[in-house]
DNA sequence: CGATTTATTGAAGAAACTCAACTCGAGTGG
DNA sequence: CCACTCGAGTTGAGTTTCTTCAATAAATCG
């Protein structure tokens, strides 16, 4: 008999799992919960007892600076766990805001923990999950310190293209995607107001369209090539870890 | 009877290790290599067959965009272990080089491995590590969007001279750090030019000065409320677990 | 010692910011 | 249904930060 367990389905994605590994994933208890939009889920500086995995929705990372300033880190999208690091590191460098309602599925900490700890390959699967999240801060650190405003709006834009299609959420270069032009702006280290006038660029260059919420990109080479954006730093080569004998 | 091991004293500094753990660590091949400065470690798109620890030196992890401007990811110093993520992520997606003279002690990717697997708080720790250079990492996102050429300047250097400290390599508010203008300006997303203007604002205002690969803080306290730095992100919080019973 | 890399300084220009006015659309309540 | 408000986005003008280019000085290396 299958149960249904989004823990599960969401390793079964990597790799394949003994039924050892399945039943003591099924004996994890989980906790649904609907976020609405613009309501912070955790805090800078909390202890957490519980990570998240997100089933729907859309939620982003960010630190404030001391003098007042914004970054948004990532933005996390359908079957990422935006805060698992808080399993290892107790207290948490960042705030996680839902950008768009959200359903989140929590995990205590404590039957996680054991888990990985009875199963190493699924602790590698968690540490793994953290690992590709560090590849594309890395990416962000290049697109922030090295492209200038119009480039690094096109390879976000390709970025966010590229996992909503993984995430099944995106069809023909369409996705919905709710951010503000602050939201970007703050995301690209740029102002809201050149937000605009770059959204207009690449308007213009018949490439990009965001637009009510809606992202849409005409021109996927063209965006590419402007951004400069390989998906490498994704790591989304499929690897299907077969299980142990 | 003790044995030196350089994998062992690295993770004793952070947990209590069980009797069996410390064997099975004492059982891993190490191999020490001396790398002069300006050589490349290992390349993007690599994919190591093994791992290594900084005994002495220092390193960076970088990426090169295609039109050829190199972004500075993160700097490495000794007991770092920069590409510990390989062990999960096959294809290496930055740059590492030796920035100074440095030793390093490698280590095969299939007994760590096995070490980890068979012994899942070892392979917290690995995890632990990675998630401090993510921390890291996320903090640099915050340098280079929101923070202007001074005051990231001020961060960097305060972020390395705690390091340093952490590493037992300053002393006195002072460290050796042989960049070059050019490579700070890599790392903090500006001009070799404007790295020397900084510089010399920075010595104006009796905060730092960086002379002939040494730096040296004069006012702490001056400098981090400059450069907003709170020492948080680099989780130092000491917290030894103890070996299970 | 000369050669070459590294750092400094000045002047002109580009990218992005700030400030302010204006437009547009989505509610909300009368 | 319309008037109103409020938040979000757009546009223009002037300013700041940082870049580029170029020339010079200083340090390092063979």
């Amino acid at each position: 008999m299958y149960q249904s367990h989004p823990l599960l389905e969401r390793l079964q994605r990597s790799i394949d799992l003994t039924a050892a590994e399945r039943d003591a994933i099924l004996a994890v208890p989980v906790h649904q919960e609907a976020v609405p939009a613009d309501q912070m889920i955790v805090r800078e500086g909390d202890r957490p007892q519980r990570s998240f995995l997100i089933e729907d929705g859309l939620t982003c990372a960010s630190k404030v600076t001391r003098s007042g300033n914004r970054q948004i880190l990532a933005f996390h999208l359908p079957d990422d766990m935006p805060d698992l690091q808080s399993l290892l590191l107790p207290r948490l460098d960042f705030d996680i805001w839902a950008v768009a309602n959200s359903t989140l599925i929590f995990l205590d900490h404590a039957p996680l923990r054991a888990l990985g700890l009875e199963h190493p390959r699924i602790m590698e699967q968690f540490w793994r999950a953290t690992l590709v999240d560090a590849s594309i801060h890395r990416e962000w650190e290049v697109n922030l310190g090295q492209r200038q405003g119009l480039a690094r709006m096109a390879h976000l834009f390709c970025e966010i293209m590229t996992r909503m299609e993984v995430a099944g959420r995106a069809r023909d270069s369409r996705c919905a995607l709710p951010l503000t032009h602050e939201d970007l702006a703050d995301a690209l280290g740029i102002t809201p107001v050149h937000v605009s006038r770059v959204l207009g660029e690449l308007r213009n260059l018949r490439l990009v369209e965001f637009w009510r919420g809606q992202l849409e990109i005409h021109d996927r080479a063209g965006l590419a090539a402007l951004g400069e954006f390989e998906p490498d730093f994704l790591h989304l080569e499929a690897r299907r870890i077969e299980a142990p004998s």
